[in-house]
DNA sequence: CGACATATTGAGATCCATCAACCAATGTGG
DNA sequence: CCACATTGGTTGATGGATCTCAATATGTCG
């Protein structure tokens, strides 16, 4: 699978200047404090955010409780896809777990540039690709394995989450209670 | 969601001949049998099948047990994403439940014509996106659900599910035991 | 009919959630 | 700098949801 982010990058490092530069054209840089939001309930989701350092959670409301789907690092791309695709209210929320520099692309200037540089569709495809497949596996995930497994393969792929995010995110992004992500923790 | 799916449709109608045509002169019709397997498992998935009539299952192999991940019908396409896409051997594996009639797009040909034909790309794209936000939905089903609203959803969404596959097959695609299935089903 | 797949039902075990108490670290206002 | 609140994590007791194993229908097809 990282084999097809390199196949990204190295699509990315091919392509024409003028696909190059009207990309370049229609991103700004951003900065969000810890706690703010990219992204709040029920905004459309109008930009997508190529995270350049901190972290970001994705999350949303159900029950009384926060579901986090997601926690998006450096080079991960920060949006709530169903509302970004076809540009409807969001369920999910993004929100800045440490202080944030995003690269910020508008939705509607993406859509414009596509038309007029056809490699953007390309790219675009791709990177939709990318995140499927990764949506496929963690399904998967949820699909058959046990509460436990489930954690070890969260610190064997993800190791990382574990310094910078906190048990509660960690808990809640495996579909598990805390405690039994404190008690799985305490046998291994 | 449907919406989208119109949308989907929309752009094929408005699709220039060419593209069409190009589109048509690599699918070809097939038929397979019940029972039969569009694709095996470790295969490499390398077309693509539009469902014309017909019920098919997606499934794979975990710890001696069959899981389904997915039961397409008509104007359905069947595919394992993952090893469609990076053209690996797949984990997934897809069976005929019925007679099935397909039209079959071969991977090869499909990204040569995307080449010569940009606007295939495009079509491409907003597939993928819409079995991404298939994708997304039924992670927070499994993410959020009990057994029994998993079940209640299925019906309301897709009642024709239960006409048409067993309860073995909708059991394992819900992530549940057929026992709990069935009493599920016994208290409503 | 017999054979095989499919579904139901019961009993017991297991996993995990919930509720509650507690602890440790950190931050804040006086 | 202390008292206290807040946040994040641990631990224990209990109950509920779901699985597993086994027995028993029910249905289907040669």
């Amino acid at each position: 699978m990282s084999n097809y982010l390199d196949k990204i990058d190295a699509y990315i490092q091919r392509l024409d200047t003028e696909s190059l530069v009207a990309l370049a054209r229609i991103s700004t840089k951003k900065t969000f404090r810890k706690g703010d939001f990219l992204l709040r309930q029920n905004q459309n989701c109008s930009k997508s955010y190529l995270i350049e350092n901190g972290v970001v959670r994705k999350f949303y409301w159900n029950d009384g409780k926060e579901i986090t789907t997601e926690l998006l690092f450096e080079n991960d791309i920060a949006i709530s896809f169903q509302s970004y695709t076809l540009q409807q209210p969001c369920r999910e929320m993004l929100q800045a777990l440490t202080d944030v520099n995003v690269s910020a692309t508008d939705y509607e200037a993406f859509q414009k540039a596509k038309k007029n540089y056809p490699k953007l569709v390309v790219l675009d495809l791709m990177m939709t690709e990318y995140y499927t497949i990764w949506l496929e596996e963690r399904l998967f995930q949820f699909h058959t394995l046990s509460a436990t497994d489930r954690y070890l393969m969260l610190i064997k792929e993800h190791p990382h989450f574990i310094q910078h995010v906190s048990l509660t995110h960690i808990a809640s992004y495996l579909g598990i209670s805390l405690e039994t992500l404190s008690r799985i923790r305490a046998k291994i």
